[in-house]
DNA sequence: CGCCGGTGTTCGTCAAGCCGAACAAGGAGA
DNA sequence: TCTCCTTGTTCGGCTTGACGAACACCGGCG
């Protein structure tokens, strides 16, 4: 995560999400019931806001927090090629033939290219919190989600649960595939 | 997106972050470079820090932003069948024959499973700032990325790059399929 | 028991964020 | 041009967050 300071983020992020909504600064100032003064030293940069004072603003936005404060990500292309990809080892793992496809340093998110062949059920434990786990199967069938209450995935199904307590995955078919996002935020 | 109040999610999120650490109110407040009482008063409830306060706090507990200002997901499990997802018209995508799988109502992301022909490059214009493009190559080849910056993926290949200027998808052989998430934070 | 190093809490002071009003600047129209 | 309205900017004041010290609390130890 970039840690540069947020406030001159802030300032830059304000005047773009104002222009991009349409509103004039008296009118923003006005609907997230700030002083407009204010908002005209935010955007300046000068200032430190307060998290409610922000927070008025992202609402009246319409845009996440973390828009606000953190700065825009990298303009480029990342690109991580099959054969580079890293293997967990299968006891690492709640799956067998697991594979990571991608998870670029400081993502908010991995993404798994998961594989599995029938046979007991593997458990997962819980992740740090906050973490959510989204899977997308492309081969075969899955039974897998929370402990106690797995939902039964065939093709193109999918489903989402959180990841910070415990789960499970099974494959029900031969060369069973998924695709899993495990997102941080 | 959930718009309660940040103030008790602050407060919980910190004391959280702070024991899962496993750092002291005085330790976390003295690297964070904040008086302790302050912290002690945070964690408490009472007070609206100030978005300096919070990012000191962040860095030093190695936690996006938005973990302590944003409430936790919800616990449970959601599904979406393939039979229950939307198909995209043609002439809305930069891709033919496309589905969307998963776009959750309030999630920060959604998850497409497309699939093309060969033919020619379809464009996708900006989207709202901040997007960023996942692509996991499931079958055949693609090409895709920034308009004039393109890169040729194979199956397993994974690439990623700004959803928030032009950018392109091609397909290159029949049947081609990948699964595209669409992250707007 | 009395002392100590540690926890997290409350209190008074100072600085700073937030506010409202007053301000200069730029059009649109008569 | 003169006026009127709206844009965004600066200027005193009041409020409040941040600070440091002093505080109460707990467990270990001689």
């Amino acid at each position: 995560m970039d840690r540069t300071s947020p406030l001159a983020t802030i300032a830059l992020s304000l005047r773009r999400e104002r222009e991009r909504v349409g509103l004039t600064l008296t009118e923003l100032a006005r609907r997230a019931g700030i002083a407009k003064s204010t908002l005209s030293q935010l955007e300046s940069g000068a200032g430190n806001p307060s998290v409610e004072t922000l927070w008025a603003l992202a609402v009246v936005l319409d845009v996440p927090f973390s828009r606000l404060v953190d700065p825009p990500s990298a303009p480029s292309v990342q690109v991580v090629r099959a054969s580079e990809r890293i293997v967990i080892p299968s006891d690492q793992a709640p799956f067998t033939g697991t594979l990571v496809a991608a998870c670029p340093p400081g993502a908010r998110r991995d993404l798994h290219l998961i594989t599995g062949e029938p046979g007991p059920a593997r458990d997962a434990h819980a992740h740090i919190p906050g973490t959510t786990e989204h899977l997308l199967v492309t081969a075969g069938r899955w039974r897998a989600g929370p402990a106690g209450a797995p939902v039964e995935l065939g093709v193109g199904d999918y489903a989402r649960f959180p990841g910070d307590r415990p789960h499970t995955y099974e494959a029900l078919e031969p060369a069973s595939a998924a695709v899993l996002v495990m997102e941080y935020v």
